[in-house]
RNA sequence: GGCGCGUUCGUCUAGCGGCCUAGGACGCUGCCCUCUCAAGGCAGAGAUCACGGGUUCAAAUCCCGUACGCGCCA
């Protein structure tokens, strides 16, 4: 076996890419690159009425922002790369059609002639007799003159595929072993409708042999269709792929992960400040697993290590809290300077980019080591751009406290000097020399300063936030925070 | 309704017949550090392995049912 190793994400570009298909796409994109293979993209656009151009847009632009490459597939809204293309299935469906004429002239599949209201009686019928509901196969041995006479009263057939009616089909499925279908119970499948064009399962089919694919690794909700096209890819002629069935990503109550849980959208991750990173690590972690339990990971150590095997059957809950604490963890390994940059757009959403004050890049310092999404920075360092208000209700409380005026002035006076250096180390000396001289413990002292300052009960640590907002200013609120206090 | 898949701490999971008095991670609790909030360090609580039958000297691990959840077809 030393065939190449390819797979694929075939996303429908009816709306954004969710986090299920994000997982898709990166478990075929690590299962790629593991082998040293090719990961193609291909956008599944038949359904008209439902595709946008904004979708694909958005698509590509998710699976981009995740750091995942692809080898072969679309460049743009409609352009494709790749010597297998195109990668839009409705500039393929000339290549469809072709397929479908060999499967009639073969008679692998014949037309169907059975209007809507036909089908809804039959399965009425079926389910008063309790019998499963499926297509009986009526229109597999029309006559040449039937079927001309149906065409002249105006009937528009589809497609349909003849499954075969005794044994079963196996599906040798990577992740879930072997699963055993009996083809008696399955029915002949719509490849082509009524409106003149393939449907799902057989464009599909017929993608994946001809893009070359290796390995077909999706979501479980298609493990139920996958009977159908293997005997489609054998009625042609082909082998078909090793297939491998994701379980699902529920929300934390048990159902499938809607907006209702929040999220679901990657744009949404990107845009509440999660890194690509924490993105691919924890969606990996999302039903793939290494024996030792290993949670952070490098990319490189996740190439290296992602394999079918350790994939889960079962489905999985997505859990916010955990990714948040992911991301903290890289936050923190983020060089000072690339989060400054990464902040950029979060602060400038927040009106504090032009604002006059101490250097970004100081502020955000102080508080690197504590936040988990980069939304959070400029409620973080806000303070020292905009001189608060009113104090949070927390810090009026501390300052509302006896004798805090007086401390409040005291310093003010203690720090006036301009000739004593407004740094660090030399100001907790100073203000701890001020509080054993006033006989005060350190944090009767410390604590309304911070209030003043800051208009905050939490905050940086409390020395260096005075050095980087400055003496003037420091001097200013605390003046500003006794007045306040009568 | 039929078919298919699944079921280990709240959550993600390790486990593939004896190493399991069920391990790790997030979260939670407590302690330490400390000028606050975090971060960090340490300790701890938390799963009769869905349930019921088998098989076996031995089962979370194999087999069969049941329940529940999910998917597909309609």
């Amino acid at each position: 076996m030393t065939t190449k190793v390819r797979t694929r994400f075939a996303p429908s570009p009816t709306g954004y890419l969710h986090i299920g298909g994000a997982r898709t796409t990166l478990y075929n994109w690590l299962f790629a690159r593991h082998h040293g293979g090719e990961f193609i993209l291909r956008i599944e656009d038949t359904d008209e009425v439902r595709s946008t151009p904004e979708s694909v847009t958005a698509i590509l632009d998710s699976i981009q922002w995740l750091g995942l490459d692809w080898d072969e597939g679309p460049v743009d809204g409609t352009a494709s790369k790749g010597p297998r293309g195109p990668y839009y299935q409705m500039q393929r469906v000339a290549i469809y059609r072709e397929h479908l004429e060999r499967l009639l002239k073969d008679g692998k599949a014949y037309r169907c002639y059975c209007t809507k209201e036909e089908l809804d009686e039959m399965r009425r019928l079926a389910q008063l007799e309790k019998r499963p509901p499926r297509y009986d196969g009526r229109c597999r041995s029309l006559t040449d003159a039937k079927r001309r006479e149906l065409e002249a009263a105006g009937r528009k057939p589809s497609v349909r595929f003849k499954m075969p009616t005794d044994g079963a089909t196996i599906v040798d499925d990577r992740i879930r072993g072997k699963v055993s279908f009996e083809n008696s119970l399955q029915q002949d499948l719509v490849i082509w409708k009524t409106t003149d064009g393939p449907t799902y399962n057989f464009a599909c089919v017929i993608d994946d042999h001809l893009m070359e694919l290796s390995h077909v690794i999706r979501g479980d909700e298609h493990l139920s269709n996958t009977p159908s096209q293997i005997q489609i890819y054998r009625a042609l002629g082909w082998e078909p792929p090793v297939f491998a069935h994701l379980s699902m990503i529920m929300g934390p109550d048990g159902g499938k992960l809607s907006k209702r849980h929040g999220a679901t959208s990657v744009l949404e991750y990107r845009d509440q400040g999660y890194l690509p990173h924490t993105m691919r690590n924890y969606l990996a972690l999302l039903g793939w697993s290494t024996p030792d339990s290993q949670q952070l990971f490098t990319d490189p150590e996740l190439i290296a290590k992602f394999d079918l095997a350790g994939c889960q059957k079962s489905p999985a809950t997505f859990d916010t809290v955990k990714l948040q604490w992911m991301n903290g963890e890289y936050l923190r390994a983020t060089s000072l300077d690339e989060v400054v940059k990464l902040a950029g757009p979060f602060l400038e959403k927040a009106g504090l980019t032009g604002k006059p004050g101490p250097d970004l890049k100081r502020t955000i310092a102080l508080e690197h080591e504590k936040f988990k999404l980069l939304s959070e920075v400029p409620e973080l360092v806000s303070f020292f751009y905009e001189r608060p208000a009113e104090p949070a209700p927390k810090a009026a409380k501390v300052l509302g406290a006896p004798g805090a005026k007086d401390v409040l002035l005291g310093l003010a006076e203690l720090l006036k000097n301009g000739s004593e250096p407004f740094e660090d180390k030399a100001l907790e000396a100073r203000i701890r020399a001020f509080c054993a001289e006033k006989g005060l413990k350190a944090g009767q002292v410390f604590h309304p300063l911070r209030a003043a300052v800051s208009g905050r009960t939490e905050g940086p640590t409390l020395f260096l936030m005075l050095e980087v907002m400055g003496r003037e200013e420091v001097l200013a609120r605390l003046k500003a925070a006794a007045e306040r206090l009568g």
